[in-house]
DNA sequence: GGGCTCATGTAAGTGGTTACATGATTAT
DNA sequence: ATAATCATGTAACCACTTACATGAGCCC
């Protein structure tokens, strides 16, 4: 009985409150998305498994509007995502950035072109922190001092903060270098 | 004809010469890993299917040591690769970081805990920056000024940093914190 | 002789996404 | 009326990892 890293994301969730699949998803988009995605294939299988496990127990949601169905956790549910936060390393890291990868091969391309790279870089991480900058008031209604959701929320901000950094300056290096160059 | 980014990889390391996949493979593990793993399982695969379409050309070792295969680029393997340098977004990112999972859904771990995890995301940092600070002499020997890979190395090594040093921070508001509250 | 590195591969499994199908309810 | 949101699900596929099998040559 291991379960996905998802299944401990569904579990944390569930400790809220009762949710459904799609509560648990909508959640998800707004809060760990950027350091641990779940799409609807993963949820909703990861929902039956964790049933069949005794870890969360679901029941048909009484108010007769929509057909949905509520999961709580199970004793033994506590239990296992307790154990989980609890335990020690190896604690998996992963990270995949094809920007990266291309600006690593980019000796070949005119610095024209690695510049365009570098500021899509930096334009897609812009992105994703002004999304997440947008979540901070509600994380802040929700979750009133400094808990652990808005210091994670706060990290992510800062790590985008970090890499767009980077990017200009690195742009900006590549910019005088080039100009220099040209100069001579 | 569309290629998983791994096989980018492989186009791009093969653009520096001839290379077998085992290589190609050490090459990874000393470069691209930590933005892009790859495995031999990935590897070994990818290359029949790009020799299959064209995109290298693979001939047993003429040297009679052991049995190895080394592949090339061919011509249309390094426009293949100059496009995919070249093309705009999207920029597949992807990051999976347990650590920060375990830390968003920390709120009912005692702060010794806290304490615990905060300081295990931050030792495995640690370690990986290591291992890249590792990697710097032989970059800085194979290429000569800035060039990309070793940007990109430099990157790393600031990137893992700054992670380290949120962790640092948060420990130590985390420990001031928790002595105030117990003074009270 | 024994262990290390070089070297190639594959089978089974994992963990995940994408795209689709379906339909009720709610807001405009 | 119609678009958006709520809601559940699955099939097909994808990229990738792990573990294993196999063996040659190299260094002590």
């Amino acid at each position: 009985m291991d379960l996905s890293k998802t299944a401990y994301v569904i579990l944390g969730m569930l400790r809220m409150g009762k949710r459904t699949g799609y509560e648990i998803k909508s959640l998800v988009d707004v809060s760990t998305r950027f350091f641990w995605a779940a799409s609807y294939g993963q949820i909703y299988p990861d929902l039956k498994r964790l049933e069949k496990a005794g870890l969360i127990r679901g029941e048909a949601a009484e108010t007769g509007e929509r057909r949905r169905r509520e999961y709580e956790l199970t004793p033994a549910g506590e239990e296992a995502l307790e154990a989980w936060l609890s335990a020690g390393p190896p604690l998996h890291f992963e990270l995949r950035h094809e920007g990266l990868l291309r600006l690593f091969f980019s000796g070949s391309l005119p610095a024209a072109e690695r510049l365009g790279l570098l500021r899509s870089i930096r334009v897609e991480h812009e992105r994703v922190r002004d999304e997440l900058v947008d979540f901070k008031p509600g994380v802040e209604v929700a979750e009133p001092d400094d808990s652990s959701p808005l210091a994670v929320l706060k990290f992510g901000i800062a790590y985008h903060e970090f890499i767009i950094g980077w990017c200009s300056d690195t742009e900006r290096r590549l910019t005088e270098q080039t100009a220099s160059e040209k100069r001579s």
